[in-house]
Parts: structure tokens; sequence; C-alpha cells
RNA sequence: GGCCCCGUGGUCUAACUGGCUAGGACGCCGGCCCUUCAAGCCGGAUAUUGCGGGUUCGAGUCCCGUCGGGGCCA
């Protein structure tokens, strides 16, 4: 078992972790989970406007509600800018990187000139005005060792002399990432695809600095329904909307790595211990996938489901914002087999914590002609009534069934409205149950009053 | 424009070094159950594995070409 692996991931901090990005992050634990490795957090700060910390800590609560557990990265941010300070005299004193003033009309002048295909390749200069580029050979070729891909070559030869830092000394994406690499002695890195042609600019940069080469994996990206780059438009793309959406952790987890993986024997429903276990890195699939929130709020379903009673209770009180009462213990108990998500059981449930609904076309559709007598005759059978469990209360309406000569729904659904105010709720016995006798009187009383005569 | 990546039913995927009547899941349709809505159970439709060649007894799996989508750089 190697140990000391370090993966990294560096979401940018616009403040919203994207559901590509939560998959990127998923990725890595697992992986550094099953290898015995740590997920190195650094948070990208190349965007000033939107690095606030703000943004950042809401990054961090995202990744903590996923249940993840990192390291910080171990360079501060002043000290990875004085590495790279180093690192670039280094090379420029070494020979490897060189000061060039070209413009891009410059550049795009050399490509006239030596073909389209030729990587540019500038001449060293004093100026006052010049950026520092990397010297990239002529030959052979760059190739990267992905993990997912195989190797893929790029010929050095279309690769441009990039530039690593401008004229004011500030460094360049693709030489502060090689350089903090190294520095944090980083082994593994895992993230998108779009990555993939600069892999080779940091593998350049590497092998000019003399630094040790991570492993790389590159994960397809991830489309919206329409194919393109999955945003905004389409639905819940953040973790932050999932959060807010009342999806569980665990179903996310489970999800998000099935979104580019799949296990051998078709099993859909994995447990994050199973997960560890059984994910490898090099079973990631190559092409993009959708996201499709259909299959999240079924398997989202199941994990419901499957909760224990008090865990469930805890979720959904935390969710709501609530106190987890007896109240609120009783329409879980009851309503657990019916939701999806955490959001889906509030109208279920919510008779029990607040008067009922007013819904007009409930009240329409169900309240028709010759209501009022089925409701009466419940109302009564439901007071004489020994007890009020829910064989109590079975056995007190069932056989009204017979003796008004309705069907069950007829005498139900109006119950059921005059005591939650929709046509939606839990079994109609737990439901009377769960609210009690007297305020199940009480509803029943006052949807007769509201019928008038 | 250059370089690179990708292409299995609507969606996510499985298929070790070529042998499969292309498997599973979500979704969809139908049925059962039934006090509503779900869930659950049963059944069904949907893939000439982007397309065209080639190698082979045999190709989703190898080779060539082509189309389409995407990424990075310019």
């Amino acid at each position: 078992m190697s140990q000391d692996l370090r993966f990294r991931f560096a979401p940018s901090p616009t403040g919203v972790l994207h559901i590509g990005g939560a998959r990127t992050a998923l990725y890595n634990w697992l992986a550094a989970r099953g290898s015995g490795g740590k997920l190195v957090l650094r948070i990208e700060d190349t965007d000033r406007e939107r690095s606030t910390p703000e943004n950042v800590e809401q990054i961090f609560d995202a990744l903590r509600w996923l249940e993840f557990d990192w390291d910080e990265g171990p360079l501060s941010q002043a000290e990875r800018a004085d590495r790279h300070a180093a690192r670039l005299a280094e090379l420029l004193d070494s020979g490897a990187a060189y000061r060039d003033s070209a413009t891009a009309e410059d550049v795009k002048a050399y490509k006239a000139e030596h073909g389209a295909d030729a990587g540019y390749r500038g001449t060293p200069s004093d100026e006052p005005g010049a950026a520092v580029r990397l010297h990239v050979p002529d030959e052979g070729e760059t190739v990267v060792e992905d993990l997912i891909h195989g190797p893929v070559a790029f010929p050095n030869r279309s690769q441009d002399d990039f530039v690593i830092a401008r004229a004011d000394g500030s460094v360049l994406y693709n030489f502060a990432v090689a350089v903090d690499d190294a520095e944090m002695g980083i082994t593994d890195v895992v993230r998108g695809d779009d990555h993939l042609s600069n892999t080779p600019k940091q593998l350049l940069v590497l092998h000019a600095l003399g630094a040790e080469i991570p492993r790389y994996a590159h994960l397809p990206l991830l489309h919206g329904p329409d194919g393109r780059k999955l945003s905004k438009r389409h639905g819940a793309a953040s973790v932050q909307e999932l959060r807010d959406q009342g999806y569980l952790p665990a179903a996310v987890r489970n999800y998000l790595a099935l979104l580019g993986w799949g296990t051998t024997d078709d099993t859909t429903l994995l447990s994050t211990e199973e997960l560890v276990e059984r994910f490898r890195i090099e079973d990631v699939g190559r092409a993009s996938a959708v996201f499709d929130e259909q299959k999240l709020r079924w398997i989202n379903g199941r994990f419901m489901r499957e909760l224990p009673l008090d865990e469930y209770v805890e979720r959904v009180a935390a969710h709501l914002g609530r106190e987890p009462d007896e109240r609120l213990r009783a329409g879980c108990e009851i309503a657990q087999e019916k939701a999806q998500t955490l959001y889906e059981l509030w109208p279920l449930i919510r008779f029990l914590l607040e008067p009922p609904v007013d819904d007009p076309k409930a009240w329409r559709r169900v309240m028709g002609e010759g209501t009022r007598p089925l409701l009466e005759a419940a109302r009564d059978a439901l007071a004489a009534a020994d007890g009020f469990g829910a064989a109590d209360v079975e056995a007190a309406l069932e056989p009204l069934l017979a003796r008004l000569d309705v069907k069950p729904g007829r005498l139900y659904q109006p119950i059921r409205v005059a005591i939650t105010g929709t046509t939606v709720s839990p079994g109609i016995f737990e439901s009377l149950v769960a609210l009690g006798r007297e305020e199940s009187l009480a509803r029943i009383g006052a949807a007769i009053a509201r019928m008038g005569a």
C-alpha cells in the first residue's frame, strides 16, 4: 500500500459547487480513500473578482454537506506566490525559459510564415515589456499517461513556446498549477477533460523544473439534456440546489458515482463503503454524460425509505428548520414510504403541524352532492370508536361502506380533504390516528359546517 | 484555423486479452394491488453499438476512412 498519496481538488471560488465539480471531488475522494491517500483541497484564486472568503466558505459548506473530508493545501496563498516567483527565476536562469516581447500579432505572423500547425518560437529579448515563455522542444512529443484515456500524445512542434508569466511578473495558470503540484507533493490529479490539452504544458513545466510527474486522470465533462455544458438553464446545476431540494448526501454520492462509471455486476444502489471499495478511477468511461435528475430522484427515494426512522426524523427536521417533536415523528412514520425527497415530505405531513390548507379545487372535486351525510356518519363512528389506533379507526369506518352503499373512495376522500385540505396524504387511517381523535373530529365538524345545509 | 478528446436504446451504464439472441438501471407504456398519491410486484416497447469500408469462421471490441459532438489554444 503506497502511502502519502495526495489528490488535489481545486474548485473555482464562485461560491457555487457545480454538479460536475462535485463529481470530480467525489472521484478524487473515492480514489484517495480507496488507495489510502488523502484529498487536498486548494481553492483556485485566478478569479480575484469572485474569489471572496464568503464564496470560498460556500464551497467548503457544500463539500462538508456531501460528507467529504480533506486537508487544506499545505501552502498558503502567499507561500505559493513565493514559490512561483522562485521557480520562475530558476527557469530563467537555467535558460529553460526566456523573455520575449512578441505580441499576439507577432505570433500570428509567425504562424503565417511557418504553417498553422507550427508552434510559435520566439527570440529572447531584454526589453522591459517582455513576457516569459517556456522553451518547447522542436522534436518529439509530450505524452500524457492518462489513467482513463491511456497515453495521449501531443507533438512538440505544434506546441507554442507558451507564456508562463506576464511582463509584470504575474504567473499564468499552467505554470502556477504545475509549480503548486510539485511544491505540494501532489501524486494524483483527477480533473475534468477540459484540462487534457493543458496537461502537456504542465508536464513541460514539470520537466523543466525537474519535478516528479503526478498521475493524471481526466474525467469526461457533464452536459445538459441539450448536449451543451451543464449550467443553470438545466434546472438543478449545483450541489447547493440539490441540498435545498431535499436530496440526501449518500444518494447524491451514489448517483454522481454512476455518472461516468458503472459496476460490472449491474449493481445500481451502493453505499458509500461499497463505493470506496469498488470504485476504480481506471474504470471511468470516456464519454461525456448527461445529468438526469429523474434518476437521482429515484435513487434518493430508495435511500429515503431505507433510512432508520430516528435519522429520518432528524434529516427532515433539519431540512424544515423545525424541532424534531412527536408530531413530526408521527408524520415521518406514516409518510416515509411516500416521499422521494425531504422537500416532498412537507405537503404530506403538513396537516399534522398546521391547520388544513385551503384548496378550492380539491374541495370542489371531492365535496360534491351527498357528501355531508357521509361525513356525518364518519364523524359519529369515529366519536364512538372504542380506541383510536389504526385498527380501531378502520373498524369504525369500514362498516360504513356497506351501510351507506358507497365505494371506499367516496367515503375516504372527503375525510381526507376535511382533515388535510388536499386530496393527497398518507393512508387515511394512519392520518386520522396521527392527528388524534379530538382534532380529527373538530376538522370533520368544521368541514360539515362549511358545507352548509 | 491548429492540436486533442469523445460517439452502445430518450438518459446513465455493462460486456476480461474479439464469440452475445448486445445485459442492467432511470424514464416511458400496460397490468396487478388499492382509500388518494407514491411505493411495491408483473409484463412490454425502444439499440442494424454515429456512418462506410477492411481484417477474421466470428467485431461494440482490431485497422482505415468519414460524419457528428466537445475541449484547449489561437
